[in-house]
DNA sequence: CATTAGTTTCAGTAATTACTGAAACAACCG
DNA sequence: CGGTTGTTTCAGTAATTACTGAAACTAATG
């Protein structure tokens, strides 16, 4: 890793150490997190010099990292050239991946336990097992709406939305007061 | 894994794949859907048994996730054997899974960026790359303070929070009506 | 305090995952 | 076309991570 100065270099080698502990792989972390910091979209040959990478592992990691739409390419006028760059806006980042991974790992367990309660348990265990199912389907259920709700929200009311924190507790006093929350079954 | 219903051993699997992808070794993820749907607590052997694990391998997941305090241990009387089980509410279960996921990745993220952005960029590109450091740090911040707030709630306001999901739009018309709401700054 | 029942540790090994260089492929250009 | 520049694929290898069995440890029991 040549050419980078010593702060950038501690964010991108934090962010290769946190890839591995979110099933990402080291070097594809890295390889964001200086697209991330970078004032400029790179080419592969340049993101290679940067971290002294194999140019077929910084290649794969790019394709890994377009298939999670986490960058984007681009040409630049009078070169043959990818450039790769992420996305202006951290929020666009977080709800790009909140999507991604709700398809990738959500969707596929709510499938899978859906199914599962179809069926009629056939003796007393598997009955508890598939209450406790239930209990987990019902909750992954509503953070997966609840996700999905977010998506639909305009910048600027997720931005809202994200300062209200501490706010919480005061927002569910008024509960009673929204009658027109309560109306509408699920 | 003999003895298992299939559609018990189904969901198993299933978290063990979910647990790769999530940094987590499959073994964990699987003792710990084995106890998630099990109807009584069970001792190392029993795990050992059902999923054919060696038994230091299931003694290293149990540490592992007594660690996440995901299980919790206890003796059956008149047996000195300890007794694992999870905890009866998923939504715990969701709480603990989130505080331990940001006391050990958000955390120390944020600890570093903020120590870097203490610094002055000595250069225009570690000038840009400190802009976005800022960003950064700044959703992660509201992030993490969300999930404290989270963390405080009873578990009925959080019941009640998650089932608003779709209701968020309306919420955040009502924005100006809740003049308490935007006083203090953060 | 020796025996038994249970748990943990750890060095060695197996399995998985990541990385590389060489070759194939693709697109452009004169 | 044939050469040039750039990208992707992939089989082999390296590095990492997970798993095991044997031994060490711990605590209760007669």
């Amino acid at each position: 890793m040549k050419n980078l100065e010593p702060s950038i270099q501690a964010f991108i080698l934090h962010f290769g150490e946190m890839g591995s502990h979110w099933g990402i792989n080291r070097t594809v972390g890295q390889i964001y997190a200086l697209l991330y910091v970078s004032d400029a979209p790179l080419n592969a040959e340049q993101i290679t010099d940067a971290l002294g990478l194999s140019r077929s592992n910084v290649s794969m990691g790019l394709k890994e990292l377009q298939s999670w739409r986490l960058v984007q390419s681009q040409h630049l006028p009078g070169d043959r050239k990818d450039y790769f760059s992420t996305p202006e806006n951290v929020l666009d980042i977080a709800l790009t991946l909140l999507e991604e991974r709700r398809k990738r790992e959500l969707d596929p367990t709510l499938t899978l336990l859906r199914q599962t309660l179809m069926e009629k348990p056939g003796s007393e265990k598997e009955k508890h097992a598939h209450e406790r199912m239930q209990q987990m389907c019902d909750l992954m259920e509503q953070v997966s709406d609840w996700a999905e709700d977010l998506q639909r929200l305009s910048r600027t009311d997720l931005e809202l939305l994200l300062k209200f924190g501490n706010k919480i507790p005061r927002l569910l006093e008024m509960k009673g007061k929204l009658s027109i929350m309560g109306k509408k079954k699920r």
